[in-house]
DNA sequence: ATTCTGACA
DNA sequence: TGTCAGAA
């Protein structure tokens, strides 16, 4: 069982973060009266929600991630919940990729058409 | 000293 | 999510 300050830099969040996530409903530390106290199942959530929001997923989504894994001890039906999301953040993220190459041709093609005006001028915008 | 809740120049 | 205040 850890302490908030604990636990926050055991996760490396801040004691903000770990209270932002309870408001929200993903975890629910225990109490000694009104202090929270973290299990290894708190932390093990915790962990679950720093990925799920790296990867791109919202507070709702984790938190319906989590509810299932407490029910279903299987995991069945969250592995498919989870499958489902997973197939929809990489097509919205093909999706983000196609815009963006869009524009940056786009954007490509305007630079080159600046450049040819200024006909081999020495200043060449930068490029990665 | 540490944590809690509520609020936001 | 940071941060500050006022209380416990």
């Amino acid at each position: 069982m850890l302490g908030i300050q604990e636990a926050a830099t055991l996760l490396g969040v801040t004691m903000r973060t770990l209270r932002f996530y309870e408001d929200k409903g993903l975890i629910a530390p225990q109490r000694a009266g009104t202090t929270r106290i973290y299990s290894k199942r708190e932390i093990g959530r915790m962990q679950l929600i720093l990925r799920g929001k790296r990867l791109g997923f919202s507070i709702r989504e984790i938190k319906e991630f989590l509810d299932l894994y407490d029910v279903d001890p299987e995991h069945l039906e969250q592995v498919r919940a989870l499958r489902a999301r997973i197939r929809e953040r990489i097509a919205d993220l093909r999706k983000q990729k196609l815009a963006i190459e869009q524009t940056l041709d786009e954007l490509l093609s305007i630079e080159r058409q600046a450049s040819a005006r200024l006909e081999g001028s020495p200043v060449r915008p930068v490029h990665d």
